[in-house]
DNA sequence: ATGAAAGCGCTAACAG
DNA sequence: CTGTTAGCGCTTTCAT
């Protein structure tokens, strides 16, 4: 940057407005700095600017799995929301597990991370109190709570569970099943679920659990297990859209007609879902949204905008289809 | 740190070798130290150490889009072979445009990244400029080129174009289409795919493009547009088996047996591909290994192993199922 | 609109 | 195995 500030005529201090807050500086000294910092091929060390002004214009997003396209929208959308402000976007993966999200976390304020987006409402013990004394904007998404560490963006998994109830029970269908993984929110809906099948009567709920991440053979396998009961249910809730993929691929191989001998309904209402073959009835989440106002959130923050909201409630929609 | 050095009466660089190389302190020293830490809650500084180290511990990874399960698997791959030896992961999303590419390119590097993992081959020009004089190790995946930045690990899209047209005029189909999305890649398989056929005297491929990022309802879209075609062929070739099972729904609205009406082949053999009904014919390729090797290059060469190899071919394979 | 001085918090190199 | 010294490259005041 020395070499720069030589090249131009000016002092370090332009160079780095010049960089940082262009407005500020004069347009001809300006365009002088341009070109040197072009001639000179200088890179400016975002490290050693990070360090002086204990900003880092870095954002870190811990999802479950990243190989999931459940929450690759949602990074997505932070993304969006980020990259216009010249945020960047630090990743990491806790594989469903506290303990390495708590990791994740520690390092990534070592980082000095501007923002955290977390997925879920539940973590290991110590970290809320960790982003609070950090003080950074944290937003907690893909759920609900009254009480979040900091900014929450999200919806109801347990309320999203009990509609999912209310749509099949409205249906007609007279005995439930339920495919979903066991993390927490898959934990939530299935809690709604159940409980809103209680409250109309239904007791028995079929469940099949699978593995998280789960996948499109998950579904299928899920779907076999059910099958194979005593009483398979007239109708079966996955908590996922790839999982009824799964099971609708299952059903079809085994003759299994749907929605006649069995309904079936997804969640995340992701693009294959409307495309299936009988399309699929799903519960839409905002994944996308969740994402994009999660950053927004943190930009305004970041920016002392005036009190935003700390809680958003997204909400969910049941959204009726062919198989169900 | 000078007040965890102090607590636990030792200097400055003790505590910064505590933490980085714990090996290197007698083990009472360590438990101090660490004690020390936990007492103060002590938040490590990792700026302040890249700057000090010239190293960032971060790798950084441009995708074209976070949001598709094609390249999620690949940055999964990456982020497990990282995390072991602590790297952290930038990512970056270039929306498939070249210049959006090199401005993150620019960005990172101004952080001083210590590895970049990009998708393709083709670069913005100046990038590989720009790369080289870096220094830094960098590894093109997802493609194969016999002159890459600096190493690659991929396969060739060329030749995986060749082999699905080898593989369906094989299997006897005498005409073939092919649904695929604007993306360099994708067009490396036509060329391929159609290059095959002309060599085998099919010299009318019918092709659909769909919008990259692709999804399911595109591909239902473009095999709607090949059917409308003049002469729909009897063979379809996907980009992608997300495609691939739009396709197949859009054929089963249209009451067309596959493969009996229409023979489909997909592409990156993703979990749905097996499972579907009739299960998908695809070309595997190995998208989680692309991450893994590329991480593992990449701290091979961080930690002075010598002479890593510069190219990789993972290769592909035709996996043969009913659709097909 | 521009500049001078004073760090940001840590680690490399060397010495012991 | 541990400590001393000297920066890493930038941005913040506070002046002018």
């Amino acid at each position: 940057m020395e070499d720069v500030a030589r090249a131009a005529g000016v002092s370090m201090v332009t160079v780095s407005r010049a960089l940082n807050t262009p407005d500020k500086v004069a347009s001809a000294t300006l365009a002088d700095v341009r070109s040197a910092i072009e001639r000179l091929r200088y890179v400016h060390n975002l490290t050693a600017g990070s360090l002086a002004s204990r900003r880092s214009r870095i954002v870190a997003a811990i999802v479950p799995t990243i190989a999931s396209s459940i929450f690759s929208d949602t990074v997505d959308g932070l993304a969006q929301a980020l990259s216009p402000h010249r945020y960047q976007l630090l990743l990491g993966q806790s594989d469903y597990r506290e303990d390495e999200e708590a990791a994740l976390i520690a390092a990534f304020l070592g980082r000095g991370v501007d923002g955290l987006l977390l997925i879920g409402v539940k973590h290991a013990r110590g970290v809320r109190a960790t982003l609070q004394r950090a003080g950074i904007p944290v937003v907690e998404t893909w759920d609900l709570t009254g009480r979040p560490i900091d900014m929450l963006v999200g919806f109801s998994n347990e309320e999203a569970g009990r509609a999912a109830a209310r749509h099949l029970i409205g249906k007609g269908y007279g005995s439930l099943g339920f495919i979903g993984g066991a993390d927490d929110r898959s934990a939530s809906r299935l809690q709604g679920f159940r409980a809103e099948a209680r409250a109309q009567g239904l007791d028995d709920i079929a469940v099949a659990q699978v593995p998280a991440p789960s996948s499109v053979p998950d579904g299928a396998a899920a779907m076999g297990e059910l099958l194979q009961g005593a009483s398979p249910p007239r109708a079966v809730f996955c908590t996922n859209d790839m999982l009824a993929a799964g099971a609708r691929f299952h059903c079809q191989r085994r003759g299994i007609d749907i929605p006649g001998g069995i309904a079936l309904m997804g969640f995340a209402d992701l693009p294959i879902a409307a495309c299936m073959e009988p399309a699929l009835t799903s519960v839409q989440v905002r994944a996308h949204a969740m994402g994009q106002r999660a950053g927004e959130l943190m930009i305004g923050r970041l920016t002392g905008a005036p009190r935003p909201e700390r809680i958003i409630d997204l909400g969910f929609a049941v959204i009726e289809r062919k198989s169900a």
